[in-house]
DNA sequence: CCCTGCGTTCAGAACGTTTTGAATGTTGGG
DNA sequence: CCCAACATTCAAAACGTTCTGAACGCAGGG
């Protein structure tokens, strides 16, 4: 194989598995991912194995994360027994599902924590004394910076994954910070 | 002190933690952050160890981190030897120092390596047998896919990085994806 | 049935990261 | 100068995460 097309499959190959450990996932994960899309052909566990040079049972733990995360797929090969796999190659529709799963929970989360800070103490204000008060007032404050925050990066991420096919970015941008 | 005053504060360094853990920092930084942020006076290094239970080290080497981060600032306190720390509040501008120095490269990088791998498969169009040629027209589509993500990404990071003070949102839904 | 080829699981090893605490600066007061 | 009070550094230990490879399970063919 001419060295052009080696050197730029290992070079994409190596990009996806940092762009895997970007978004928290196992770098193998992003490299299974990456031999995959630049693949024409389904692979075999196998092949991944001996491809990347990593052993059988890590392949078949992170092609499972992979497919659960919908970052690739199992394709049958006719009169095959070996599972294929091939990669989704939308990525925008690859990072949604992620978005989705993970970082909005994350998000909302963390708002629901905020608020019942706010609620503790607010119903706390007849106990406390004049120090604690002025704590409060303080804590109250750094609070609403924290939610204003966060209600910002819910709206973006809502925005994003609102989308469907192409990414509007009129909504996205329409978004204002109090 | 009151318990609601003692939870928030809890919850919140941790939730600080959390999301340093998110961003890629030490979840200890996170911790020391949330820290500082909620408590109205400067703290010392002694006082941050004490109250997080962790080493002198530690909390030297990881308010060297928050400061160049810039998510800390020292603060001299009068006829005091020690060395002082207060939060920066600001979350957002924080946040924008870290995409500005860390992400912005590392999507500039991809970029460019994506547009070096395109030279190179143009450039060696002439030297390749037929299946070659066949597979290096299947590596430029889907270098080209990436090349799009990329270049949106990088978009919307210099929507969010160019404004100054409040996000304006309307630039960032100006984008759009081919 | 048993054998073979394949996928999955998991305990232990390997590895990288973070923490600790003792040793080592550094600074200012006396 | 020397001492005391602090900050910093760094090697070793602790810890968490990931990888491996052997054991196991399962299915289909002979």
């Amino acid at each position: 194989m001419h060295e052009s097309l080696i050197a730029v499959n290992e070079s994409t190959v190596a990009g996806m598995g940092r762009l895997a450990g970007f978004f928290g996932f196992n770098e193998v994960m992003g490299r299974l991912y990456g031999t995959l899309l630049m693949h024409p052909e389904p692979l075999s566990l196998d092949d991944l194995a001996s491809g990347l040079k990593i052993s059988k049972g890590s392949v078949s733990m992170n092609m499972r994360s992979l497919e659960r995360w919908g970052m690739a797929e199992e394709v049958w090969v006719r009169g095959e027994r070996k599972k294929y796999y091939t990669a989704v190659p939308d990525l925008w529709q690859v990072i949604r599902n992620v978005l989705n799963s993970r970082e909005r929970r994350e998000v909302q989360l963390a708002i629901q924590v905020l608020s019942e800070s706010v609620e503790k103490l607010r119903s706390a204000g007849d106990e406390l004394t004049p120090e604690e008060r002025e704590l409060a007032q303080f804590y109250l404050e750094r609070i609403g910076d924290l939610q204003a925050f966060f209600t910002v990066a819910q709206l973006a991420l809502e925005t994003v994954l609102g989308s469907d096919g192409a990414l509007d970015f009129d909504a996205v941008t329409k978004i204002e910070i109090g």
